[in-house]
DNA sequence: TCAGTTCGCGCG
DNA sequence: AAAGCGCGCGAACTGA
């Protein structure tokens, strides 16, 4: 059984500060009465050293008065180790306990083995069994650490902090093999960021938010009216709370849709945006597609984010899963701020509090710039350094016109070619996604021809996409050493995405990890994270100096992965994220 | 009745 | 053989 020492009192601390300071590393966990940082309280601090008992801070005794002794012994050079690292420093900044860097995560580290094929599950108990062979699993599922502590609460908290040197010493030999040290180092560089990010939550203002509500569900009202009145009107029934809801006709059940389609002579298979464009001039269609885009903005966001506003910081909390995808970049949820529609009238409802702004930073097309780094295209390359418009060039190659005569149209054009085929896409791949994403209309033929004209102009991306082709099936890895597994069989897509979109996330993670230090000293915080994009929120008359901080880290972390390509950041200064 | 799957669509 | 990729989420649908 794992010993420990309970610390009762900020002196009784102070007698293991030298020995915790001595360490090279210090295993941290904590306890708290709930998951939520804003509303629960942090209970317990595990720290474990080697060859000492575990020393349990009892939080509602020790602080405030040891604050200061947990700060230092939190701000050594010792490898600090968590499982899952961002929930705990949540509750440890809600204290005022600051954590210094290195640090180690279990639980990210087990990520990243499990995407080179190391175990599916990243749990501690999961992690402890693979790599110690020890089961650790608890009778009761979660304790109350409301209440009074038993000494079987306190051995299990104990082990679950001790627990952790060992199994970092026997994870850090599989990170090595598997050539994961520098996309571990990265990963664990940037978590501190991830949860002041999910700590800090970003503004909606409500009624800005409301008032957007009130005209989409009249928007939505509209068109269902319009449907109504092509394939009739439903019978109306009353319910409990006495309104008329119509049963029978539901434009969001896509079986009925096909029928109505049907009924005007339209025959499909599926009732995808995609599929009704092509009959855009029926006015059922276009009624659909209307009624489509209202009610996917009312029931995704206009309906649901008013109550997941947070009652104590009145603030929307996204929670961000760092390595949420194959590539490495992270996903978001509850709400997934990412995917908030681009449109001014929804974005225009983020905003900076009084007295505050807005910083809005994202990396300029860097997803082209590190296909241009990694397949080491000259002329890709010879663009970004001479700083010209990529897509400008490429509308130029593939028509043959001047680049400063390219029209906007040709540009957009070529923007679809330009992210489309570095991705392997085919002729009609291109000519959809060219439609659907950019509204650019191209033949099969045309999108063909653009097509061939592309890897005549680039050579080096045709040689990259040979190459991948060739050598290491079923195996991709990021600038970073950040790799990914699959079946052999895989697609073009899957070797030029990971590197690419994987590259992209790269960088901005290490721009994260290098932020949190370079803000300490000004009034600012970040809110969200978008793929390729920053946001901070900080006060008015620091502004300038943040954003400045902000270009210039981004940036940096660019140049770190990038050595053969500029990377550029572009900053703007609001009161809200629709000034972009 | 309810968990799991599919479709469709928002973002980068 | 051909194929852009990566996510999360809501509503409908499916199956037991």
């Amino acid at each position: 059984m794992t010993e420990y020492v309970l610390i009762r009192d900020g002196s009784d601390l102070k007698k293991y500060e030298k020995s915790i300071e001595a360490a090279s590393v210090v295993a941290v966990d904590t306890e708290t009465t709930g998951l939520d940082p804003h509303r629960d309280t942090i209970r317990l601090i595990q720290l474990a050293v080697p060859r000492m008992p575990v020393l349990i801070v009892d939080c509602q005794r020790v602080l405030p008065e040891g604050l200061s002794t947990i700060n230092r012994m939190l701000a050594t050079k010792a490898v600090k180790i968590f499982q899952n690292a961002k929930f705990d420093l949540k509750f440890l900044q809600q204290s005022g306990v600051h954590v210094s860097l290195p640090l180690f995560d279990t639980m990210l580290a087990a990520q990243l083995l499990r995407q080179a094929g190391g175990p599916e599950r990243v749990g501690l108990d999961s992690l402890v069994k693979h790599y110690l062979q020890m089961d650790i699993s608890k009778e009761e599922q979660r304790s109350d650490w409301s209440r009074e502590l038993s000494h079987k609460q306190l051995q299990y908290a104990s082990l679950d902090a001790a627990v952790l040197i060992p199994l970092r010493e026997a994870m850090v030999p599989q990170l090595i093999n598997n050539g994961l040290t520098e996309v571990a180092r990265l990963e664990f560089a940037c978590v501190r960021a991830l949860a002041q990010t999910e700590y800090n939550g970003i503004h909606l203002d409500l009624s800005c938010w409301m008032d957007l509500h009130h005209r989409v569900a009249q928007d939505k009202k509209k068109s269902l009216d319009r449907i109504y009145s092509i394939v009739g009107r439903p019978a109306e029934q009353q319910t409990l709370f006495g309104d008329d809801v119509p049963v029978g006709l539901n434009p969001d059940s896509n079986q009925q849709v096909i029928e109505w389609l049907k009924e005007q002579g339209i025959m499909v298979e599926n009732t995808s945006r995609h599929t009704l464009t092509a009959y855009l001039d029926h006015p059922l269609v276009s009624a659909v597609l209307q009624y489509r885009q209202a009610a996917k903005s009312m029931s995704s966001f206009l309906a649901t984010y008013a109550g997941m506003i947070h009652p104590v910081t009145r603030r929307l909390h996204p929670q961000y899963s760092q390595i949420g995808a194959w590539s490495g970049r992270m996903s978001c949820s509850k709400p997934n701020i990412q995917q908030i529609p681009r449109e001014y009238s929804f974005r225009a409802c983020f905003t900076a509090p009084a007295g505050r702004k807005l910083i809005m930073a994202d990396y300029s097309q860097i997803e082209l710039r590190v296909a241009a780094e990694i397949s080491e295209d000259q002329r890709m390359m010879d663009a970004y350094r001479r700083g010209e418009d990529l897509h400008r060039l490429t509308a130029s190659l593939i028509t043959g016109i001047a680049p400063d005569q390219i029209s906007p149209s040709q540009r957009q054009a070529a923007k679809a070619v330009n992210f489309g085929l570095i991705y392997g896409m085919g002729a009609k791949g291109l000519m959809d996604y060219a439609r659907d994403t950019y509204g650019t209309d191209m033949t099969e033929e045309e999108a063909a021809l653009f097509r061939n004209r592309f890897f005549e102009a680039y050579a080096g991306i045709a040689r990259w996409h040979q190459s991948l082709r060739l050598s290491a099936p079923g195996q991709a890895q990021t600038l970073s050493g950040r790799q990914y597994q699959f079946a052999e069989r895989a697609g073009l897509s899957v070797h030029t995405n990971i590197p690419v979109q994987g590259g992209a996330a790269d960088i901005l993670k290490q721009a994260l990890g290098n932020l949190v230090d370079e803000l300490i000293s000004v009034d600012a915080r970040i809110v969200a994270v978008v793929h390729d994009e920053i946001i901070l929120e900080a006060a008015e008359d620091q502004a300038e100096t943040v954003s400045s901080i902000l270009k210039r880290v981004m940036e940096d972390a660019g140049a770190h992965y990038l050595k053969r390509v500029p990377v550029c950041a572009d900053v703007k200064i609001g009161s809200h994220w629709g000034e972009k």
